[in-house]
DNA sequence: AGGTGTTTACGAGCTT
DNA sequence: AAGCTCGTAAACACCT
């Protein structure tokens, strides 16, 4: 069962011990991504390469329960501190070498805002620096990861020696956005959602930057889910009790790091559910387009409602309108998410989710609870974590394995997820490997917890430095 | 009271 | 320069 492993968050005490609760259980999942350090490069710009490789995926797909964690590239700086300046810190990459990325699950429709981007080009770029080490994640990454040449042995030795390399790596911020990783911890789970809280902990779970300041980006990942029309809330039924709601995925909003940025996407999901109508009401059809265009940045103006158009016009986030309620009934989503056998939804999802739920309320839809006759909230909890998380051996049962196949499977969202290169799923479970070994090589032990200077939280945000990475655009 | 959600506002950095 | 996406901070409304 999910152990809710507290990791206190120490944004002030650093120095004392480590607070990583409980280290009996020990055994959180953590990616890890790359880190190359670049600490020193300066990103003109350049960075041609696009080392990614895709594949590492093996094949399972299945993120099985093996725990691990990712380490962040540390050194320094770690959380973002306020308003800071800009300065910068380590920074890792996801993609480079072997690994990973996570995220990705394409589906087709989102074709659309593609213009012709195959290949995502994002990523990569960092290799050119290290001198020569290839990227960051070498060490254990290396797709043959065991059996490495004695020169390559050498190499990594003298890798792990290097200053550079051992700087801790991890606490550093993991190069994805919220909305990534947001993203991975509903797409690894199951019944494709997720309370607040168990966004939360598995953030903290496989990245161990975010065991501080959680106020912080917690605040941050709760603006992402109400803020983005890619999550959608989803009511708790009544005879599960509890605190949030869940939150899943829109069914539109497919793979939203196809190009292989998971800092920032190139076009933001948006639900054009009608906006005249914004309340509730349903009405309408819109139906729309999921991409649509969607200006909306935050912030409205003022006045406020104007008519309907709305959310899409003005600048600067904007939220819209009220409320409402609602929220996407489970068995809608698995209709259009990971109903495996029935139903399987061509391409009408769009529109055969949309209509369902009529109450939509500001997303496009919301679903509704009520619904859905097997698989209760409640039920999924259980399932929930099958994949990084659940049972602490690491196995899953038969149970949980099935359902996770079906979903992938049937998921829009991850069709074709467990073939493709990035998809979340393979991610996180190439990320877990790597990690392992990086763990048992010592390498990734951090302790809980580096030490920042006292007082200090956090200076340098280390988002600067993915800005210029390839993570943050796109070709 | 504390966890959840929504909404505004702003600033930073990238893309057009 | 304008437009976007993203990260933060914060004020609030609601529940539990
Ligand atoms: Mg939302």
């Amino acid at each position: 069962m999910l152990t809710h492993k507290s990791y206190q968050d120490s944004s002030n005490c650093m120095i004392s011990a480590p607070n990583y609760t409980n280290m009996t259980s020990s055994m959180s999942p953590s990616m890890s991504y790359t880190m190359s350090s670049m600490s020193q490069m300066n990103m003109s710009g350049y960075s041609p390469a696009q080392s990614f490789t895709s594949n590492m995926i093996s094949s399972t797909g299945v993120p099985m329960g093996t725990s691990v964690t990712a380490p962040t590239p540390t050194g320094m700086s770690g959380i973002p501190g306020s308003g800071g300046g800009p300065t910068g810190g380590p920074c890792m990459s996801p993609a480079a070498g072997s690994t990973v990325t996570p995220l990705s699950s394409m589906n087709s429709l989102n074709s659309h805002a593609m213009n012709g981007m195959t290949s995502p080009t994002c990523m990569g770029s960092m290799t050119s620096m290290n001198g020569g080490l290839v990227s960051g994640r070498e060490f254990g990454s290396s797709s043959s990861s065991e059996p490495m040449s004695s020169g390559a042995n050498a190499l990594l030795q003298r890798a792990r020696a290097d200053k550079s390399y051992r700087r801790s790596y991890t606490h550093a911020k993991p190069p994805y956005s919220y909305i990534s990783l947001i993203t991975m911890a509903i797409q690894n789970c199951p019944s494709r959602m997720l309370t607040l809280s168990e966004i939360y902990q598995f953030i903290m779970d496989l990245f161990p930057y975010y065991r501080q300041n959680q106020q912080r980006w917690q605040n941050s990942i709760r603006h992402s889910l109400s803020f983005n029309d890619c999550f959608l809330k989803v009511p708790r039924t009544p005879d599960k009790p509890g605190k949030g709601s869940f939150w899943t995925l829109h069914p539109d909003s497919g793979n939203m790091f196809e190009n292989g940025c998971y800092l920032r996407r190139q076009k933001r999901f948006k639900c054009d559910k009608k906006d005249g109508v914004r309340q509730n009401q349903k009405s309408s059809n819109s139906s729309g387009s999921s991409s649509g265009n969607s200006n909306s940045h935050q912030s409205m103006g003022n006045s406020a409602k104007n008519n309907a158009i709305d959310s899409t016009h003005n600048t600067h986030q904007s939220g819209g309108g009220h409320t409402g309620g609602g929220g996407v009934s489970p068995s809608q989503m698995n209709g259009a998410l990971s109903d495996p056998y029935s139903h399987h939804p061509h391409h009408h999802h769009l529109e055969h989710h949309r209509h369902v739920n009529a109450s939509l309320g500001d997303d496009c839809a919301k679903l509704d609870p009520s619904a859905h006759p097997h698989h209760h909230p409640s039920q999924m909890e259980h399932h929930m974590h099958a994949g990084l998380y659940g049972s602490g051996t690491g196995v899953l049962s038969h149970h949980q394995s099935m359902l996770l196949a079906g979903q992938l499977k049937a998921d829009p969202h991850y069709s074709s997820s467990r073939d493709h290169p990035f998809s979340i799923s393979s991610i996180i479970a190439s990320e877990n490997k790597a990690d392992m070994k990086l763990y048992e090589m010592g390498y990734a032990a951090y302790p809980p917890l580096s030490p920042l200077a006292p007082g200090h939280t956090a200076m340098a945000n280390d988002a600067s430095y993915y800005h210029h990475s390839s993570l943050y655009h796109s070709a």
